[in-house]
DNA sequence: GCGCTCATGTAAAAAGTTACATGATTTC
DNA sequence: GAAATCATGTAACTTTTTACATGAGCGC
């Protein structure tokens, strides 16, 4: 059982997911490929962490529904007891900082113009998923927090999180390009 | 050539280092174990993109002390031009909350206390490297930024981005433990 | 005395990425 | 007609972590 397994199970604590589905909600803060996830979905049905149900669909292929067993829930709870270590990031052009006297101000701009881009288009992700939430019910619509107990309560406490990072690190680039460009 | 090995060769831009001041420098946007620093290091010398010299100590071990060859120097302009890779992210904290109604409201206040505590250590870390440029003639006495073709003006940028995500860090922190105190 | 920092290395295991494999539907 | 999305899986490879290995000096 790795990181990555419990956070497998953590998400299927909000509703059942297909191997797929998991794949996509699990990028933002513990990014995996389907290579990844498929095989430790299988350990985990092994291991009667997890069921899964096929499912048929027209038009589309059929899929594996996910959801936890009782020993799946009891996982979780003894993990939730346990202090979460420290995050990690790795960023490449954090490294390509420290040397950034190596290419020119145009070299400089270049990099944080693509970085910027993709914080903006970061947050318009993130501002989509909140009107989504909002409008789906799954948030209170007046835009308050829902109750602790509620399912929902992390994803909107993740959510606030994920929406001033992205804006702070806007903030952060667009500074860093107007120091560049007064140099020029 | 992998990523680490370019962030290596770039900060070994600014100074000469040993293997073990990399691992220290390398932990806050590519955290790396000496373990996969080392035999880098070993490979990059044979690969001439860096040398070393032996410096004898006393009361410490002997070090290497590594710096950039022509060869070196020419493959981070390279890689300069080419765009950086988006960052990536992993905080088990960040799953933890998808399942948050798993505990009740003490269990939760005591993981994102624990994360306060940690964002606090990593903004006093940030504000203490801050101080010593300023005092060491690293960066300005005024504040201000280093001109941007000043080896000094990624590191400015990079500090500037650590002190803004951790003051961040620590006002979600505190505004999700007051949402989980209001619930109680 | 015990653990921490400095200092370097290797070996084995785990985690994560890329490539191989298949196939229908939709959108440009 | 090409590329993207949905959907699942395996194999090979790279990257990263943990454990093994050594040793001096410092602070409590």
């Amino acid at each position: 059982m790795n990181t990555l397994s419990y956070g497998l199970l953590s998400m299927l604590s909000q509703a059942s997911f297909s191997g797929y589905d998991l794949m996509l909600k699990t990028q933002p803060f513990w990014p995996a490929k389907h290579s990844q996830i498929y095989p430790l979905l299988a350990s985990l049905e092994r291991e009667e962490y997890v069921r899964f149900e096929h499912v048929a669909q027209s038009e589309r292929p059929d899929k594996k529904v996910y959801s936890l067993t009782d020993k799946g829930k009891q996982a979780l709870r003894e993990w939730l007891q346990q202090p979460a270590a420290d995050p990690v990031t790795r960023d490449e052009l954090m490294l390509k900082a420290y040397c950034l006297s190596y290419t020119d101000p145009d070299g400089a701009s270049r990099l944080f113009a693509e970085r910027l881009e993709y914080y903006r288009r970061k947050l318009r992700r993130h501002e989509a998923t909140s009107c989504r939430f909002r409008e789906e019910g799954d948030f209170p619509a007046d835009g308050s927090a829902p109750p602790f107990d509620s399912p929902r309560f992390g994803s909107y406490v993740l959510l606030e999180k994920a929406l001033r990072t992205a804006r702070l690190n806007i903030e952060w680039t667009e500074w860093a390009l107007a120091l560049i460009a007064n140099s020029r």
